[in-house]
RNA sequence: CGGAGUGUAGCGCAGUCUGGUAGCGCACCUGGUUUGGGACCAGGGGGUCGAAGGUUCGAGUCCUUUCACUCCGACCA
């Protein structure tokens, strides 16, 4: 293509909404445009890119087997009540009502339209394995849109299920698909890591998130320093933490304690760990239908509340704070709840590190008081995984030391099982004649916020660095002097003899200034460019990398075997 | 939804306090000079000042209402 024929609206002038480099660059080099919070126009660089981007996702997952459908972007809601999602997904869903007053939603993802394909056309275990995604539109109505395309309100998204027969095979593709992952993450030139995470609004079990390291990330994962373990920080676990300073002694018993209600007061006052104090963090956890109940978590004084894993262990679909107010109707005291004699209707749970604890301290429920010498086996209350792992913690696997670090996600896949088949009644005959729900998998990956990961992990103060795969053209011919009708000449014919090779190149054509025209190039970020110059009266032209590496002078006779070979 | 802020040309902004002809830079158009790091000279086009209502002889400016967007928080496959 020729610059002059493109629409390439590249800016001087940082737009002022945007604050992260991706952001930036993607709207100054005339990639997108913004049109209102959340939504994107793609321009034609941008629409390349992501073209490039979407082609080597479909690439791969069609090597494995997978088939591209295209389902409605608009959905029943019916299918959704079906499932249980219509409520528990939350406002996040776009609803909206036809003008015969039904309900629709605009898909978010879509298991539960994938699910309804599959359950009217496979019938049999002999049609499974059945591998099937799409490359579409989605709509979340994000409360908070940001970073450009990173968390937008439509985005494109490629959404793959799998339909097996039984656990087994559902696993092999879930393993399969995260090799295919790695694949599509290495051909884009990312450097990625492979984290757990917790499943959310999707459900299902031993799901797994592609995270692309950068520092602009809105991910948490906790790393190990020693091992490859990897986690969000809303699922990672650690090796049981101990404490080296001495437990307390003493009988049970209730203390006074006046106006000593924070950790560390009461770890001054009883000259104790805070590791052998009980935290107790009260939430309100809202559930379907707009029931909700107040639940007390339970966990050691030197920890602290995840909160995702906390909503998960209540089964709810969100926790929020509660106030003091709250607490005092149902008899509960800021700074003096506890797990033990707690006001009747009052949902308690524990995290796993207080099993078996002895010698601990906690709030009475009673103003002023707590009680010492508190064992485990005196508290009726279920125990689960509520911690966030802390830097510094030990890894589960190796013991090795975890730190945090920052991820963008880009991938995520799941163990699904019969979570939607069941519900929305999907199932086939399998080989004894029996009637049996699908086990499913669902594997997820963000395509524009690809873009944004791209940017972000290659990017200078001058602009965008696409990589190899993705970049919207191999290589820029840039025309120093375009009144030089020796240059221009020439740069037509390269251009035509690069064309030939069936090699995406693009003309720098237009009159500008040599300085202009290497700025706009180094925004834009092609991985190489070859400015026709002065030097052509000698009969050389010069290769410039964007990477950095020094520009090299090259004879005219060469320049098109030295592009060939280089992309 | 809570807190803060911003809406004036395609983009970035001034003008609002103290009411009186709608401004600047970039971009754009015409002509000329220039051509290896975002050139220069001359001329030119482009605005319901976010919207509605009010005060006033007169409103970008003052008052009321409303909408949109951004940031922090809560939230998020």
């Amino acid at each position: 293509m020729k610059f002059t024929q493109l629409l390439i609206p590249t800016l001087k002038e940082v737009p002022n909404d945007a604050t992260l480099a991706s952001h930036i660059y993607l709207l100054r080099g005339g990639f997108i445009q913004g049109v209102g919070s959340g939504l994107y126009n793609f321009l034609p660089l941008g629409k390349m890119v992501l073209d490039n981007v979407r082609n080597i996702v479909k690439e791969e997952l069609d090597a494995v087997g997978s088939q591209e459908v295209s389902l409605g972007f608009v959905t029943p809601a019916s299918l959704w009540i079906e499932s249980g999602r219509f409520e528990k997904y939350g406002k996040e869903l776009l609803r909206f009502k036809d003008r015969k007053d039904n309900e629709f939603v605009l898909g978010p993802t879509h298991e539960e339209m994938m699910v309804n394909l599959v359950k009217q056309t496979v019938k049999s275990y002999k049609q499974l394995p059945l591998n099937l995604y799409q490359i579409n539109l989605k709509f979340r109505d994000e409360i908070r849109p940001r970073f450009g395309l990173m968390r937008g309100r439509e985005f494109l998204m490629k959404d793959g299920y799998s339909f097996h027969v039984n656990e087994e095979d559902m696993k092999r593709e879930f393993t399969l698909m995260e090799e295919t992952y790695k694949r599509i993450f290495t051909r884009l030139g990312l450097e990625f890591r492979v984290v757990d995470a917790d499943s959310g609004a999707i459900g299902g079990s031993g799901s797994k998130e592609f995270m692309v390291l950068a520092n602009s990330g809105e991910d948490t994962i906790v790393v190990c320093k020693n091992c490859e373990y990897g986690a969000n920080i809303e699922a990672a676990v650690r090796k049981p933490a101990v404490c080296n300073s001495e437990a307390p002694e003493a009988n049970f018993a209730k203390f006074h304690t006046p106006n000593i209600k924070a950790i560390d007061e009461l770890s001054d006052f009883f000259k104790v760990d805070p590791f052998y104090i009980m935290k107790t963090v009260a939430m309100r956890a809202l559930y379907d239908e707009g029931k909700s109940e107040i639940v007390l978590f339970v966990l050691r004084g030197s920890d602290t509340l995840q909160e995702t894993k906390a909503c998960n262990a209540v089964n709810a679909n969100e926790l929020i704070d509660v106030s003091d107010a709250e607490l005092a109707e149902v008899g509960l005291y800021a700074g003096y709840m506890g797990p033990l004699e707690v006001p009747s209707g009052i949902r308690v749970v524990a995290d796993d590190a207080l099993k078996n604890a002895v010698q601990m301290i906690c709030g009475a429920n009673i103003e002023n008081y707590h009680f010492i010498g508190v064992s485990s086996d005196k508290m009726n209350v279920a125990y689960h995984d509520l911690i966030a792992v802390q830097e510094g913690d030990k890894c589960i696997c190796c013991g090795g030391e975890l730190t945090y670090t920052k991820g963008i996600e880009v991938g995520h896949i799941f163990q699904l099982g019969t979570r939607y088949s069941e519900p929305l009644k999907a199932e086939f005959l399998n080989e004894h004649g029996k009637t049996q729900p699908f086990v499913m998998g669902t594997y997820g990956i963000g395509v524009s916020r690809l873009l944004v990961a791209i940017i972000e992990q290659h990017h200078d103060e001058k602009g965008c660095k696409w990589t190899k795969e993705s970049s919207p053209f191999a290589v820029e011919i840039i025309v120093s002097n375009a009144k030089d009708e020796s240059q221009s000449k020439f740069a037509e014919e390269l251009y035509q003899a690069l064309k030939a090779k069936k090699i995406k190149v693009l003309l720098d054509d237009r009159k500008e200034r040599f300085g202009f025209k290497m700025k706009d190039y180094e925004l834009i970020g092609i991985p190489f460019a070859v400015v026709v110059g002065q030097k052509l009266e000698e009969d050389m032209v010069e290769l410039v990398y964007r990477d950095g590496r020094e520009p090299l002078a090259i004879d005219i006779k060469e320049i098109v075997d030295a592009v060939v070979e280089l992309i």
